[in-house]
DNA sequence: TCTGGGGTCCTAGGACCC
DNA sequence: TCTGGGGTCCTAGGACCC
C-alpha cells in the first residue's frame, strides 16, 4: 500500500504578487508578458494597456472567472477583461518562494519529487507507515493528517497556500489535487474512483492533452469512465499499442511509477520569441546577434549546472507558426558558446530560410557531467517472450 | 495583432554493423 | 547474389506538461 501525495501551490505566481502587493487582493490578476505595457506611467497597467504576443503564464481566481486561462494570448485575455491587472513574470522571485515551500515541505516529508516551480509528488508511505505502527489508527486518516501539516507548513513559510491529493498513486494524486483548489485537501481511495474519478472529463487525467482529448470526444468519449469501459481493443486500435493500452490503465486509476527523488537534466535550451518577425536577409545581423546570444546563455547554463552536450540542436519557428529542428552530434561533448554557435550554424543552413522568423532557439541534448561517460539509459530490449 | 519558454517522452525511418 | 534478423545511433517531428 502506498500513499502518494500530489501538492499543487495555488495560482502560484499571481499569489506571489499579493504578497508583494497585498493591495491588489481581490482583483482579477493576470501574470504574463516580458514587458511592461504602452503606458509606463500606470503603476498597474491594465491588459487593455498591453501590445504584444505575450501568453497568460497564471490568472488569479478572481480573473479566471472572467473567462482568461493560463495559455490564452495576452490580446485574446484583453476583449475578454480589459480591466483585469497585468504583471510581468518575475521568475526570479517565484524559484526563491519555489525553494522556501519545497524546503519547508521536505522539512515534514523528505521524499519529493519535483514537477516544475509550483508543484511536487511526495512519497508519504513511509510517513504514514511508521505512525500507523502499533496504534490503531486509520492509514488514511493518519495520511491526511500528514497532508494537512504540509500545507500549514508550506503557509508558515512563504504565506502562500496550496492543494493536496492523497490517493495510492500520482496519477489519482494529481487529479485529486486539482478537485478542491484552492486550499484543498483530497483523500482518495481505489474504492472511491468510480465516484469520485469516474464522473470526470477525460482532459483531466495527466497524459490527455488537446489531440488526444478531441479524438476521444469524437469517438463518444467524454468522460473518465466511459474511457474505463471503453474497448481496450478499439483503443489500441486508435491511439496504438502503448498509449491504447495505458489510456485504459489509467481511466481505472492504475499507475505504478514511483516518486522520483532526483534526475540528471537530458537538455538544456534558450529560446526566444521576437516582438515582431525577423526577414532572413534583411533582419540578419539582428538575427546573428540573437542567434550568438542565445549559444552564450546556453553555454553559461550548461556551466552553471555542470555539464557539457553533444548534440546542438536548432528550433525556428516561421511567421505561419510552423516549427521546425535541426541538430547534430559533435564527436566531443562541449560547453563553449563558440563551438555551440557553430554547430549550430550549421544546422542553420539545412533549414529554409524563404519565410519571416517568429522564434530561434538553441538546444544542447545528449548531456554529460564533464570527464565522465555520457549519461545513456539503456535502451529498452524488445522480449516478445516478457 | 491569436498562440511564451523550458522541458520530457515517443515514434519512425535510415545508416551502419554483425 | 539474395536474403535474414537484430542492435545501435542519429535525426525530425509531435504530443504533452508546467
Amino acid at each position: 500500500m502506498h500513499f502518494i501525495a500530489h501538492l499543487d501551490m495555488d495560482a502560484f505566481y499571481a499569489s506571489v504578487e499579493l504578497l508583494r502587493y497585498p493591495q491588489l487582493r481581490g482583483r482579477p490578476l493576470v501574470i504574463g508578458g516580458r514587458r511592461r505595457g504602452t503606458s509606463e506611467e500606470k503603476e498597474f497597467p491594465t491588459l487593455r494597456d498591453y501590445a504584444g504576443r505575450g501568453v497568460i503564464t497564471t490568472s488569479t481566481y478572481e480573473a479566471r472567472a472572467l473567462g482568461v486561462f493560463s495559455g490564452m494570448g495576452l490580446m485574446k485575455a484583453a476583449k475578454l477583461a480589459p480591466d483585469a491587472l497585468l504583471l510581468p513574470a518575475d521568475f526570479d522571485e517565484y524559484r526563491h518562494y519555489s525553494r522556501r515551500f519545497k524546503d519547508a515541505v521536505r522539512a515534514v516529508a523528505p521524499e519529493i519529487e519535483d514537477r516544475g516551480i509550483d508543484e511536487i509528488y511526495i512519497d508519504l508511505t513511509a510517513l504514514v507507515m511508521a505512525a500507523t505502527d502499533g496504534a490503531a489508527l486509520d492509514p488514511w486518516q493518519r495520511a491526511r493528517d500528514v497532508a494537512a501539516r504540509i500545507q500549514q507548513a508550506v503557509f508558515e513559510a512563504t504565506g502562500l497556500s496550496c492543494s493536496i491529493g492523497v490517493t495510492p498513486n500520482k496519477l489519482l494524486s494529481k487529479i485529486a489535487s486539482d478537485l478542491d483548489k484552492p486550499a484543498g485537501l483530497t483523500i482518495l481511495r481505489e474504492a472511491d474512483v468510480p465516484t469520485r474519478i469516474w464522473p470526470l472529463a477525460v482532459r483531466k487525467i495527466n497524459g490527455i492533452g488537446p489531440k488526444a482529448g478531441a479524438k476521444l470526444e469524437a469517438l463518444g468519449i467524454h468522460r473518465i469512465g466511459e474511457l474505463a469501459q471503453a474497448s481496450p481493443a478499439l483503443l489500441v486500435k486508435q491511439f496504438g499499442a502503448s498509449y491504447g493500452a495505458w489510456l485504459t490503465e489509467a481511466a481505472h486509476g492504475r499507475d505504478e511509477r514511483a516518486v522520483v527523488t532526483y534526475r540528471d537534466p537530458k537538455s538544456i535550451s534558450r529560446e526566444t520569441t521576437f516582438e515582431t518577425d525577423l526577414h532572413p536577409v534583411r533582419d540578419r545581423e539582428r538575427l546573428s546577434r540573437i542567434f550568438t546570444d542565445l549559444c552564450v546563455r546556453v553555454a553559461g547554463d550548461l556551466e552553471r549546472k555542470g555539464f557539457v552536450g553533444r548534440t546542438i540542436g536548432l528550433k525556428l519557428r516561421y511567421d505561419n507558426f510552423a516549427t521546425v529542428t535541426r541538430d547534430c552530434t559533435l564527436d566531443e561533448a562541449t560547453r563553449d558558446a563558440q563551438a555551440i554557435r557553430r554547430a549550430a550554424g550549421s544546422c542553420l543552413k539545412r533549414v529554409p530560410l524563404d519565410r519571416r522568423i517568429r522564434l530561434l532557439g538553441v538546444r544542447v541534448g545528449a548531456l554529460a557531467r564533464p570527464g565522465l561517460p555520457p549519461v545513456r539509459e539503456p535502451s529498452p530490449t524488445k522480449n516478445l517472450f516478457d
